[in-house]
DNA sequence: GTTTAATTCAAACATTTGTTTAATATTTGC
DNA sequence: GCAAATATTAAACAAATGTTTGAATTAAAC
């Protein structure tokens, strides 16, 4: 029962401070959104902070299980984990966006250290997965020698670039306002389609 | 002596606001930093809100001019107008982060109507320019027919993912927190480097 | 069914917020 | 050098902020 309705709170917590910033958002549009009393906020979670600490945790660690499945498997090439990697994390960020836009103003804004860590640990991890994968595809000269740290830089920020903000992709895909691109199947498999072709012919020598 | 205080006051907004967001900064820090009468921000932009736009307008335009510079070179080609793009856009985004930073997050936010407009249109003539050399390219048959819109997501994209945060930055390139990416001159070139490999593999038929 | 613990609530708390005021100081135009 | 405009100030304003309180309600334990 409490279980539920922390998980509800944390919710419209991600909603809130992903429209708002973190800030911007008051104990009391929380409370009302989350139809609760404004003072359950801090009988559950303490503090607005510790609230935005327990919504970062909540779901910290839900890409590094994938991450490590594609890893592990040791029937495909190094090429063929990346495609998997593409496609899921434009997968996860596009059906998760706001928690990703929350997490990504975070690691702008720098102000909350503890909640810093938390993430930069995250992606730290995740980010060595990745390496691994082309640094072994290198050695095994079926990748170029390519700068492998700005190589994750132009994955990762390729998807951020296309899931972060709504009207920033408007301009970029020429769409109107009633366009929903986090839940059109062609625009997801459009970014997944260019990203693949970007990161082959970046990496791939004989194509 | 006016404008000279106007200009000292929205320098130490892009500041704040960089570091501490909009909704974060308040008019008493600001003041406070800028050594100036909290009174005087009312009294020289009306409001908070208006200072946050004379801010935004107080830049809004100054990468253009060298855009348009670059598509009017008729001497040049297209690979070499993308590149000369690429070195400027990372110059003015390490330059003048603290405000690239402030502008990326009012588009994540999409808060204050206005201002969000002023960037989306600044930002959509840029793409305009970009995308007209881009096509000019496929249509002469020296780049491959890739998906325009996406290709310059990833050039801005890896610029802001490799540029708007500093944590971010320091995991990936593995360097300690005394190292100032912002300076770095070999920094720079490593992105510049690594950005036209990508989109030169990306775009020329025959390398 | 009573006692104990956990939950919920409206109200109050002390700060902080952006903004305004009205008095004082400074600069400008002539 | 004087009048009008501009700039600067400390103090006050009302509204909003995160948090706490203490009583009331509900659930759990025995």
């Amino acid at each position: 029962m409490a279980i539920d309705k922390k998980e509800h709170i944390i919710n419209v917590a991600i909603e809130l401070f992903s429209e708002k910033g973190f800030e911007g958002t008051s104990i009391r549009d929380l409370a009302a959104k989350a139809a609760v009393n404004v003072a359950m906020i801090n009988y559950y979670f303490g503090s607005k902070e510790n609230l935005f600490k327990a919504m970062v945790e909540y779901r910290a660690t839900y890409i590094r299980e994938r991450l490590e499945e594609i890893t592990n498997n040791t029937k495909t090439t190094e090429i063929e984990k990346l495609d998997a990697i593409i496609e899921h994390y434009v997968y996860r960020f596009l059906t998760h966006h706001k928690y990703h836009r929350v997490i990504h103003q975070e690691l702008l804004l720098e102000q909350r250290e503890e909640i810093h860590d938390t993430i930069i640990k995250v992606f730290s991890k995740n980010k060595d997965i990745i390496h691994a994968i082309i640094e072994k595809g290198i050695k095994r000269k079926v990748f170029k020698k390519v700068d492998i740290a700005f190589t994750i830089v132009t994955i990762i920020g390729t998807i951020n670039q296309a899931t972060l903000s709504r009207s920033m992709c408007s301009i970029m895909m020429d769409e109107g306002k009633d366009f929903d691109l986090y839940t059109d199947e062609t625009f997801r498999k459009r970014i997944v389609k260019h990203l693949k072709q970007v990161i082959h012919s970046h990496l791939l020598i004989e194509q």
